[in-house]
DNA sequence: CTGAAAGCGCTTACAG
DNA sequence: CTGAAAGCGCTTACAG
């Protein structure tokens, strides 16, 4: 049986000592075993006395009880931490998806292990196997790649929601945009624009989500009469997408402002191109036009030139939890496609 | 005694059932007891004979046994897992403090729950609760605010980092600048540059933090001759800190460039008062410089006009997880205060 | 060198 | 309406 430890027994060296108030401690002061006092704690409250009920709930008032998750997480061989697996954290994007996830999991009464992989298959399986030995629930993967116990656990229907980009294993529920849509609507402002000599940038080792969105560019501006092979592709090399695009532009404006509009595949790259520009002495977007895809609020503050696709990470979070929920329930969680909206200049913010 | 559930019984609907390769599991195949198991896996190696070991290390390869660290946690009283909060996910600031922070914590076995409390006492209050129940084995606290709990946890001796804001109930380690400082290298700036007409951008409640690089640069002024009552302070509302950016420099700039010269408490302000000297058509830096505190990796991408102290959050990680480990070693740490840089405005890239 | 046993805090059939 | 008991997976004195 255990020995409940009082509170005046803890030693100012163990910290934790102090939450040896257990449901035994609860118990012993009540007067009711611990099976009362878990089911009373746990709402089960019809089940019990109302004198019973009360007696209980006084005394975890005065004993300042509160349930060890581990204990529970042991017993039911499941706890309330949801793992969150992120390509790069210090990419401004995934940084916003995982605010909004936080928030929404607080909401619903999880909390979040956040987990860098460095978009590298052994770090991402790492985290995966150490996640799983803390029984998560569930697992949140944003901008995942192909890995040996990544597919293991999609075999297993392990509850997997991806992000940004789709399960490289097949299953798995998905929260994003329409890829395609968003180049396709690229191409709709270029034309519309009027603007001739059209290029895309993007990196060398582009994600099946970043083809996406080249492809929908390509197959949207043959659609209204412009031969995408005229249209110029410079790939960038690079770490970061700063890096990508500053890289790219490097070789594209070599020869002057041949081209009058570009096609950022991410706010970062354009960053990166507009840097050069500016080292370049070439105008944004007067001699060449920049529209990319991500929409950063940041955009209206320091990047004014810049024409963005918005897409709208801060609601991502609850759409990932949402879809958690269906995929934790066994249910066929349905893809989750987040609508996108064109961005325009960014001129004094209205209520001036 | 345990009935080990065979890797087969696992059901679809199921999925954590595959963890059931316990220690009973290995114990079984190899022919051992768990205890030996246990030892074992845990680098007890000398106290078993050599052909044990390799019998219990096979057995742990061919059933693919990892430990389950709940159980572990909940024997040693003590997880793995250490508790991150920060005041404000979306600032960048703090999303690179918490991204080195997760990259070290991970070199040294950890992994981080993250808590976003929006400055709230309450929420914090809500997670401090929440992680002491997650068995914690630290506390990270980037910007934390006074509260009951974080009260009670410094009584407890609890080990407890605070980073960029100190400990509000004065006792627990401490990573950050010299805010003193830093105010005092921009009045350094200022002068040398020979900037007549001050003023300085700071929000409307400001931490005991802000206050030091406030009192820091009117002092340094002050020993280098500047009266610092011509400094005008103007105070801007909002909640992030491009709105109070933005809200003082409209009435800075109501009578046109009267200034010469800002000092923005935070890249941020800077950012937001920018953008009404962008609508104002003052020229930065040529009308008037700016100067902040924080030297974000992106201003030499999008705020080349911006002069910023740096501040090395990226090395921040590895500071917070020393200090972690003295603190839970009950040894007393002491303040780590990390070296500043000034930063100046961005030309073209050296290599370039 | 090895194992039986106790126990971390919790939940949950089961019996009464 | 309530409680005794088993057990989640692990570690660790203790005995042999």
């Amino acid at each position: 049986m255990k020995q409940p430890c009082p509170y005046q027994q803890a030693l100012d060296l163990e910290w934790t000592a102090i939450l040896d108030i257990s449901l035994a401690t609860v118990a012993e002061r009540a007067g009711v075993s611990v099976s009362t006092v878990s089911r009373i704690v746990n709402g089960e409250t019809r089940r019990a006395s109302p004198e019973t009920v009360a007696r209980v709930l006084r005394a975890v008032e005065e004993v300042g009880y509160r349930p060890n998750s581990v204990g529970r997480a042991l017993r039911t061989r499941q706890s309330q931490v949801v793992a969150m697996l992120v390509a790069n954290l210090d990419n401004p994007v995934m940084a916003t998806i995982a605010s909004s996830t936080e928030a929404a999991l607080r909401n619903a009464g999880y909390v979040m292990i956040l987990c860098d992989t460095h978009d590298r298959a052994d770090l991402q399986d790492e985290y995966l196997e150490a996640m799983r030995s803390q029984l998560v629930c569930g697992f949140v993967l944003v901008a995942a790649v192909p890995s040996r116990v990544l597919s293991k656990l999609c075999h297993e229907r392990a509850p997997l929601v991806f992000v940004t980009r789709r399960s490289p294993h097949g299953v798995g529920a998905f929260v994003g945009i329409d890829d395609r849509a968003a180049g396709a609507a690229v191409a709709e402002c270029f034309v519309s624009d009027k603007r001739q000599r059209l290029g895309v940038v993007l990196p060398v080792h582009s994600s099946p989500a970043a083809k996406a969105r080249v492809a929908g560019f390509a197959d949207r501006l043959a659609e209204l009469g412009v031969d995408p092979r005229t249209v110029r592709h410079e790939m960038g090399e690079g770490t970061s997408h700063l890096d990508v695009g500053y890289d790219a532009a490097h070789r594209i404006f070599e020869a002057g402002p041949v081209h009058d509009a570009l096609f950022c595949l991410s706010d970062q790259i354009a960053y990166g191109v507009h840097r050069r520009a500016r080292e370049r002495g070439i105008e944004i977007p007067e001699a060449c036009s920049l529209i990319s895809i991500d929409g950063s609020p940041l955009n209206a503050w320091i990047a004014p030139w810049l024409c963005s696709i918005q897409i709208p990470y801060a609601n991502y979070g609850e759409e990932i939890v949402s879809s958690l929920k269906c995929v934790t329930a066994e249910e066929t969680a349905e893809d989750r496609i987040l609508p996108i909206q064109m961005a325009s200049y960014y001129g004094p913010i209205a209520k001036d």
